[in-house]
DNA sequence: CATCCACCGGAACTTAGGGTTC
DNA sequence: GAACCCTAAGTTCCGGTGGATG
């Protein structure tokens, strides 16, 4: 059944990218001086979740980094450490210029000293996905200011973002080039679905009318799409089934959806996941900010102060694992799309 | 309708845990 | 090994806000 796992992963990024054609000439030309030994352009890539920020990102640095020797494309998430050194410790790791850095205490210039030795060697295209989560954005500007060095910025909503920034950075980064991603449509999804189905299952595995199901569900979230493939194949293989129709699809898709939703939640540390896990049992009534702080309280042993708590809220609606509506007093904390089944 | 105060979130400060230097 | 760095994470303090309450 399943000949190649790494297909069906959620992180691959695939030999050829579907439906991005336009999107990937664009980067690419901002991209160019690099090639020449050059500072590149600054890069912004916008769009929803799933709609394949990162993928596409990935994706035309790795070519990049093929085409020319000396390139380092350097990735790190800002929402997995939102610290500037966290993010920047990231950044060296993936560019094997970090292993010997410790995580915590590496004073920042430190890092930017490394980044700058990297540059020495040849440009260097930084890809910072979730930069609206970053705490400081001033990091950008440190960045900015090393030789030879460009960014390829990956938010979700690139207007609110450069709205959001300070004078200094919106004046240095404001003219980077913005490349707009819309949700896949269904028969994209279908080519996207297809086309990891050709590399990671056996020929002929899947018919059309699962491919199609698939898309439906996933409305446009390539990721969520992929998750429900992986899933549906992980359980036909188990079940000894030869292949994945779309009534196998519908009984998968709910622990696909939790499968995503899951990865999330198992970053959380135990005061956040506390705090969770309250949200999530109160259901879809929702539960005042009072009741939350009450029940955690009779729950932790060693309770985290109010001012701590909010700051992990915050971070628990950033991951879209809950929504907090109202204001002040009215303030109600409600899951999002709690896994329907466990397994 | 006026007042109260629970709540949010910014800022400054504290604590903890590490490294470096002499 | 003492004095001095660094950062992360958490706490204290506080101002603004708008539902709750009488």
């Amino acid at each position: 059944m399943i000949t190649d796992a790494r297909a069906l992963r959620p992180d691959h990024v695939p030999q050829d990218l579907h439906h991005r054609e336009g999107e990937i000439d664009a980067i690419s030309t901002a991209l160019e001086p690099a090639l020449r030994g050059e500072r590149a352009e600054n890069v912004c890539i916008a769009g929803p979740s799933g709609a394949g920020k990162t993928t596409l990102a990935r994706y035309v640095l790795e070519q990049l980094a093929s085409e020319a020797i000396d390139v380092a494309t350097p990735y790190a998430n800002c929402m997995t450490t939102t610290s500037t050194a966290g993010t920047l410790h990231q950044l060296l790791r993936d560019a094997n210029r970090g292993a010997d850095l410790r995580r915590q205490g590496t004073p920042t210039e430190v890092y930017l000293d490394r980044l700058r030795d990297l540059a020495d060697r040849g440009p260097v295209v930084v890809a910072l996905d979730e930069v609206d989560v970053l705490d400081d954005a001033t990091l950008l500007t440190a960045l900015y200011e090393l030789p030879r060095t460009s960014m390829a910025l990956i938010t979700v909503d690139d207007d609110a973002f450069f709205a959001e920034v300070d004078q200094r950075v919106r004046s240095r980064l404001g003219g980077a080039v913005r490349v707009h991603l819309d949700a896949y449509g269904h028969d994209e999804l279908v080519d996207i679905l297809s086309a990891r189905a050709d590399v990671g299952l056996e020929a002929g595995r899947v018919d059309a009318a699962a491919l199609d199901r698939i898309a439906d569900l996933a409305a446009g979230d390539a990721r969520l799409a992929i998750a429900v493939l992986r899933r549906a194949a992980r359980e036909a293989r188990s079940a000894g089934r030869d292949a994945i129709d779309a009534a196998l699809v519908e009984t998968v898709r709910d622990r696909a959806q939790a499968d995503v939703h899951e990865r999330q939640v198992a970053t959380l540390s135990t005061h956040q996941r506390l705090l969770y896990d309250v949200i999530v049992e109160a259901g879809d009534d929702g539960i005042s900010a009072a009741r939350l702080h009450e029940i955690y309280e009779q729950r932790a042993q060693s309770p985290k102060s109010k001012r701590t708590r909010r700051t992990y809220l915050t971070g628990l609606e950033r991951y879209g694992l809950i929504t907090a509506t109202g204001e002040g007093r009215g303030t109600q904390y409600f899951p999002d799309a709690p896994p329907p089944t466990a397994d």
